[in-house]
DNA sequence: TTTTTTGTTAACTGTTCAGTCAACAACGAT
DNA sequence: ATCGTTGTTGACTGAACAGTTAACAAAAAA
């Protein structure tokens, strides 16, 4: 029925790619437009407003993103060993990005809760989403890790947003010194902060 | 000689209020210009830029804030206790921005970091500078403890990184959740992260 | 007092911005 | 084949934007 169109997808990750490069802030509807190759007619034919693409690219990003981690906390691997990958997932990821713009980029959540988190409540939610769904893999593989005794925590969850909140400074770290090998070693401290043992030397 | 005024002392504080509390991005020379009562021709007087202003006014703001710092991290108090009162007075100050503003506001150094690391080297490179004199703090008392036994680390230089990444996300992660309660036991994990016995019962 | 320096102002320029709209084009269904 | 639906376009509006300027005002130094 009626006419087709990919431009509503390549908006999107214009959209996300943009605003994750640079800033929510700094990104015009028109930028978008021109790296999506769309007029901005179209545009607003698909989105009322900037700030709806935004939760649009960023519901359309985590979809897209989502088999990895799924794959990366599956319950077959043990609850460590997903920790520790985790941790290398997202050092490969920051790296491959850094290679490609020359700068580190963060977290694409991170970056758009920290800028406008006091500003658009829609925004500050989505990102509070976000943030918590990746903290909910790491809470079950921490109780997990708790349950085989690897792992000295009292509250798995407390344990998971801890070790969320010093993976997302660290990330913040290293996009302000523009130094991807800051995430190089992610998983010692994270271990320490959940008790566990050393790095196992697989 | 010559005219006296205070302005350019108003718009600076107008600025760092105004980009503490929303973002960079979002805040124009013209609101800067009203919260200050500068005329605009004014501000073109004394700055350059909106991004001058902006790195004027970080500096400003370390400057006013370098004392409590310097009391906090004082040789006199015992290491750990710095850093226990470092955590708790950024608890307070949170707290208080909270109660005057309704959100959490974050660290200023690191929301514009975050914000515009990749975009403007200039902040980018004040932003690392704020964040390395923290961290300087940091290291000293944590080589301290460690010379006198209370502390496991290896090297105090890694672990002030690690205590501040810690830090600094739990403050993303407080102000993407609007909510100052998470950051009511910094101390605990940051103790954590350094292998130090448990908080002191002062 | 007058001259120099420092600061103030309103009015202005040109650009970029978000958002609108009416006319048009492709496609599927009937 | 034609008609309803879905998508496209360029030209448009009005507001907000950063930054400029020339004329003016206050204070301090001479």
């Amino acid at each position: 029925m009626g006419r087709t169109s990919d431009a509503k997808e390549r908006l999107l990750t214009a959209a996300l790619d943009l605003i994750w490069t640079s800033s929510y802030g700094s990104v015009s509807v028109e930028d978008i437009c021109v790296r999506a190759d769309v007029r901005k007619g179209s545009f607003y034919y698909f989105f009322p407003s900037k700030s709806a693409l935004a939760l649009a690219a960023y519901e359309a990003k985590w979809r897209e993103g989502r088999p990895l981690f799924d794959a990366i906390f599956s319950p077959q691997v043990p609850p460590l060993d997903r920790i520790e990958n985790w941790c290398q997932t997202l050092y490969a990821l920051q790296k491959e990005k850094f290679e490609q713009f020359g700068h580190v980029v963060g977290c694409p959540y991170c970056n758009v809760g920290s800028e406008l988190a006091t500003q658009d409540p829609k925004i500050r939610a989505i990102a509070e989403e976000m943030m918590g769904r990746m903290f909910r893999y790491l809470e079950t593989a921490i109780a997990e890790a708790k349950r085989e005794g690897v792992v000295s925590v009292r509250d798995p969850k407390q344990a998971a947003q801890e070790a969320c909140s010093f993976v997302n400074g660290r990330l913040l770290q290293a996009k302000v010194q523009n130094d991807p090998e800051l995430l190089g070693d992610l998983v010692s401290p994270v271990f320490r902060l959940l008790g566990a043992a050393a790095v196992s030397f697989s």
